[in-house]
DNA sequence: ATGGTTGACTTTCAA
């Protein structure tokens, strides 16, 4: 099955880039992010009429996730754990049923600009959090996918421009060690799977403003953990980058994992 | 140095 996460920025803005894209992706299940859309105002029977089982978790004006699966889910549980008064809307889980069964995490990591402060704060206890669920994901021994935008830049060589971000949320050194402290648990990072001492990119995220697109100054905050059970099963892995250059695109484009499941 | 863009939602914030 092909597992895919795609941050849309605004599902209403998107809702033909992101048709078109899902049309051409093969992909059985996507995970959206930044849908900014409460429930009610997703466009569920769009995606209905195409064939996709829709799930979503949202917000009024920001945030927001949510999947779509061609395969079964089961168990579907919303929010992230661990704290009982967090409204935002960033994490959705479900198993999908394929040849194999596999748990799915989606999430949208905050962003945590401006650093430091209460935003930057709340990232880092976000992280914490999730560090905690990824714990508890592992010890189940099951194929498990935690994908989504992490919004987390993990080393260097994952920006065009690394000097531009060393004061960032998305770069500084607390964010970069919360989430080595949840790859080092046991996840593979799949997209560095098939080049790992690569020295630039590939990248996942490029900026509206400044002309980051066209000077290909971009990085890579879409991420893909797989714990080791989800990793025996890789066939294939990528980066959707032509979804960047189409009319009205997101900053984001789609990251996939292929897994013998 | 500044400004540069987009989306949701109202006047400004978030990214």
């Amino acid at each position: 099955m092909k597992i895919a996460s795609f941050n849309i920025n605004g599902v209403k803005a998107r809702i033909e880039a992101l048709t078109a894209w899902l049309s051409e992706s093969d992909a059985d299940l996507v995970v959206l992010q930044e849908i900014k859309s409460v429930d009610e105002g997703f466009p569920r029977s769009h995606f209905e009429d195409l064939g996709w089982t829709v799930e979503t978790h949202g917000q009024k004006g920001f945030n927001g996730v949510a999947i779509l699966s061609k395969l079964p889910l089961e168990d579907v549980t919303r929010g992230l754990p661990g704290d009982d008064g967090d409204e935002q809307a960033r994490y959705i889980e479900a198993t999908v049923i394929g040849a194999r069964a596999v748990r799915i995490a989606g999430l949208y990591l905050p962003n945590g600009n401006p650093a430091p402060g209460p935003k930057y704060d709340y990232k880092l206890a976000w992280m914490a959090r999730l560090r905690a669920r990824a714990a508890e994901l592992l010890a189940a021994e099951i194929p498990v996918v935690m994908l989504g935008d992490y919004n987390v830049i993990p080393e260097a060589r994952d920006a065009a421009r690394p000097e531009l971000w060393v004061d960032d949320a998305l770069f500084r050194p607390e964010s970069r060690a919360a989430l080595r402290r949840i790859a080092h648990q046991g996840w593979s990072d799949a997209l560095r799977l098939a080049d790992p001492f690569g020295t630039r990119g590939p990248f996942t995220f490029w900026d509206y403003q400044a002309g980051a697109w066209q000077k290909d100054n971009g990085i890579r905050i879409d991420h893909l953990l797989l714990s080791p059970e989800a990793s025996d099963l890789v066939e294939e892995t990528g980066i959707d980058r032509q979804a960047r250059a189409g009319d009205k695109p997101s900053d984001h484009v789609p990251v996939w994992v292929r897994l013998a499941a």
